[in-house]
DNA sequence: ATGTTAGTTCAACGATTGTTGAAATTCAAA
DNA sequence: TTTGAATTTCAACAATCGTTGAACTAACAT
């Protein structure tokens, strides 16, 4: 990996970010990252004004265009039911498959940024608070389109339906190799292509049972 | 909290479990552990090794009674059915219930190991070698059950519900307050009760739809 | 050539980190 | 009362932490 290839702030977030998702934010130092950056130690006060705030930037940086990508599925789902509702498979499709493609087909890019935010969304000291702030306007969007596709259903089985797939999706983002020891290698953390063909539906059925009422 | 009332020792692990499972392994210090334990600081190096080791010792002190009770849940179901195999409903309830049921009705003593555990689960780093090592022998007995519970079910289908389910379990026990805010307050992390009366309901139907076949 | 600005390097700051050795204390057994 | 082990206190170690200021280089506008 040649250093001249990507401008320094932003070899900084890769390795920032690379770190994070490994270690935590405070099981990584300023000094490891800059290192892995292969770059000064200052450097990282002058691109960023703090650790802290490196550490917003390196979720920032992602964040829109997967929001972005997801509001337009969900769109897309929309438009080919212009008279009916779409199906839960297809809304719960739309909320995961772009994050997961996008994991399976260019891995290396993406891979850490799950991983971290694996970590943030099971982190019970500011979990929440972060991800309610990155996300909950867009997974608020899901949830209406959800409502409409399950009428007369109670809205708190809905969210906890939603909090069960929250769970089952970042898990998988956190690819710790856990299903690769209980399942003696039958399956693997990172092939996230047998994800996508059950996810959806063990979901989906998930909320159809729940909801149904 | 009286310092006289528990040993020594048992009030490092007390305050190393809250505090590792607020801000982790590594952004905890082994002085603040000791100052909410409320000994010097070089106790800690006097019950334990390391804070590696302590750390360990938080991890091990609780987890064989879990999988002891989760265990006898299980026989308990299967005893249930002498000549025929339990439900996947059943299955899944001795599995998740027993653990649910302790948080819920012990919330003070139970929570702060619940969220480490959430964590740990969620950790790139190392989390699929702890879980592994500390659970897989128990779910490996749960799986089995499950397998006779779904017959001609492919392994992989099964391998990847159980991801799915334990990922819920996980952001569960996290109570990060995140569906909290989602909600507009209508439904509570801490609420467990609540997911006692949804969560297996709502795995079962997933399993059942993706391990049909 | 001169000045300006963005980017980089070097050295250092006080604070905190995990950890240790030795001395002091407690307390039951002899 | 003396002994000896278990427990606690105190002081300190080298290493690392996040952060900063000043000097230096590069490139480009005047």
């Amino acid at each position: 990996m040649a250093k001249d290839m990507h401008p320094t702030r932003e070899r900084i977030l890769d390795a920032a970010e690379e770190l994070f998702a490994h270690h935590g934010f405070e099981g990584v130092s300023i000094r490891q990252i800059m290192t892995k950056a292969e770059a000064d130690v200052s450097l990282a006060y002058y691109h960023f004004e703090s650790k802290k705030d490196l550490f917003d930037q390196v979720m920032l940086r992602r964040v829109e265009y997967l929001n972005e990508i997801r509001l337009k599925a969900l769109e897309e789902v929309e438009k080919r039911h212009p008279d009916d509702e779409p199906t839960v498979e297809e809304i719960i499709g739309a909320f995961t498959r772009p994050l997961l493609s996008l994991l399976a087909e260019d891995h290396d890019q993406w891979s850490h940024y799950y991983q971290l935010i694996a970590q943030i969304n099971n982190s019970p000291d500011r979990g929440g608070e972060l991800m309610s702030r990155y996300f909950d306007p867009l997974v608020s969007r899901f949830i209406d389109a959800l409502k409409r596709a399950l009428p007369d259903s109670d809205p708190e089985d809905l969210y906890w339906s939603y909090h069960f797939l929250s769970g089952a999706l970042t898990l998988t983002f956190a690819e710790t190799g856990r299903i690769d020891n209980l399942s003696g290698g039958a399956c693997k953390s990172t092939d996230i292509a047998s994800v996508i063909d059950r996810m959806p539906a063990f979901l989906a059925a998930g909320f159809r049972q729940l909801c149904k009422h």
